[in-house]
DNA sequence: GCATAAGTGCGAAGGCCTTCGTAGATGGGT
DNA sequence: ACCCATCTACGAAGGCCTTCGCACTTATGC
């Protein structure tokens, strides 16, 4: 057995905003992500500074030091964010069927009718694996 | 215009918790909520007593106080929890995009061929009403 | 070179969540 | 009537999250 890795942890509410800003704009400094992070919501630049120092230590993110201006990048992917977070909500409000969860999400929230082809098709491929 | 009414708040993990044991259980005491509960973690009995009382505050339970012991029930629906926290999270980590959270639920978290077709029905009748 | 702007690090306040100990009230059995 | 089990109420401790002010450092422009 080989030493266990600590796995990431789950993004808190306003970490997860910061990672959604770096997805969308790649390694950035601070700066910039304050920046574009102000567009939406109110918000100060140490607030911002301070919680990507947390996201670093947590592995949530790295930085490049060379600069004198720090470069923050995204470590946890979106996609595997996104996963964690619904496992999670999977086990904690529908008993971990991903029916009843998919069927709330469509029920909730329609998509649009291509949208709803792509999922078909996802649907049709997962039966064929299935059978 | 009416007078706003305060929306349901959305629940906190471990009112979440107490909250699929009234869904299952039906109005019930402290007592046998605690029971249940403490079936798949140990806690207190005063813990989710005032837990309980902290969600009657916030409207999330309602309670029957004509006996000795108190009587518990639900006031948030389950449907209404779950497309509340999927909408949550569709906001937090999907920017909205309901057919991407579907299809990261599916991806990983594999459903069964009974359920896959169920979906798919599902599907079939959302894309007839978005004809 | 010096003042100013921009950047980092530190620490701490305040809020909410979770947990539970303790006190006091109430009912049941003998 | 009394004792014990059960119940509710209250408060508070501790943890994590979020936010930011302040001090210090480092580049930039005149």
């Amino acid at each position: 057995m080989g030493p266990m890795k600590a796995p990431r942890p789950q993004p808190t509410r306003s970490e997860l905003s910061l990672l959604r800003v770096l997805w969308r704009l790649g390694p950035s400094t601070v700066r910039a992500i304050h920046d574009e992070l102000s567009r939406e919501r109110e918000v100060g630049y140490t607030t911002v500074l301070k919680l990507l120092q947390i996201m670093t230590e947590k592995g949530l993110c790295a930085r490049d030091e060379s600069r004198r201006s720090h470069v923050y990048r995204a470590l946890a992917g979106e996609d595997e964010t996104q996963r964690q977070l619904l496992g999670d909500l999977l086990d904690r409000a529908f008993e971990g069927s991903s029916k009843k969860l998919v069927m709330q999400a469509l029920a909730a929230q329609p998509a649009s009718k291509e949208e709803l082809a792509e999922i078909r098709q996802l649907l049709d491929e997962l039966s064929r694996g299935e059978k």
